[in-house]
DNA sequence: TTTCTTGTAACAATTTAGATTACAGGAGGA
DNA sequence: TCCTCCTGTAATCTAAATTGTTACAAGAAA
């Protein structure tokens, strides 16, 4: 097993977490709460159901992807721009972009000296691709605002 | 934590794991290979770079699902339909159809009494479900046969 | 300056996947 | 029929990742 390292690494990231869905979930209550009360990740993080810590996690992430502004001291978290103008693909990649891994994992050691082996990765790949971006896409065409619409 | 338990349970399945693009490979080699040499779960083993027990599952994932014919004794793996009628996505929902979670993972606990908390499973529910849908629509598209042609 | 809250480190607990060993039980050839 | 090969499957282990939790330094506003 220790035979053929490739170049992939055995490295996992796994796929589409909590983190999505709580991101989500974040944004939705900024967007509605925003204006009635004062927002922090205390109260967030009762509504959402998670520890705080986590939400102040992915709290930074959507600020570092430019989605929320956060100040410190009271309450000074915001919507950085209109929610129409925020996808779920934006949510997404803010929260979800650690290694880059894409929703495909690949096994790590295909055999070179196997004619599927040796050419599985490239036979594959594109393939993969074209999925993930059919996935994109759709995710790209909901924004925020459609959530927040329905509640 | 242990207030307000939903009915979506806090079953966590993670999403695409390395067993899907194993299936794959698997899928290939018996393509490939089919009446030019005896092909077993230690030769595809071998060719994946995974072990074999754990080719042996997913072969028998890939069985139950109509895709493969297995017997015992010697060497007796082969596709159980073209490799046309083959899609990506009858190799996913083989593979990865344990509990049917599908893509998304929702946090289980969002706060009931929350007029976001409240909703927000319902106001996402139907965008998640758009979203794996265009997903599985492209794997759909694409069979075993393009693959092993790329090969 | 005081107070509130974010930003962040450190670590435990949980979960999942894949690796490995072991072995019972068909299937087919000799 | 017997022998051998290989599948089917359980049990256990390891590694990695995620979430939960505690604790505290630092920034912002009143």
């Amino acid at each position: 097993m220790a035979g053929s390292l490739l170049f992939f690494s055995g490295g996992l990231d796994l796929q589409i977490s909590e983190r999505f869905t709580i991101a989500v979930h974040i944004l939705a209550c900024v967007r509605y709460f925003e204006g009635l009360q004062p927002i922090t990740s205390e109260i967030l993080s009762s509504s959402i159901g998670v520890n705080a810590v986590i939400v102040r996690r992915i709290l930074l992430q959507l600020k570092k992807a430019g989605i929320l502004s956060i100040t410190k001291g009271r309450a000074g978290i915001s919507l950085a721009k209109p929610a129409e103008d925020i996808t779920l693909y934006d949510v997404y990649t803010a929260v979800e972009a650690v290694g880059g891994g894409g929703l495909f994992r690949f096994h790590g050691n295909p055999n070179p000296d196997c004619p599927v082996g040796g050419k599985i990765h490239i036979a594959l790949d594109g393939s993969l691709r074209d999925i993930q971006t059919a996935f994109e896409a759709r995710m790209k065409e909901i924004k925020i605002s459609d959530i927040t619409a329905a509640i």
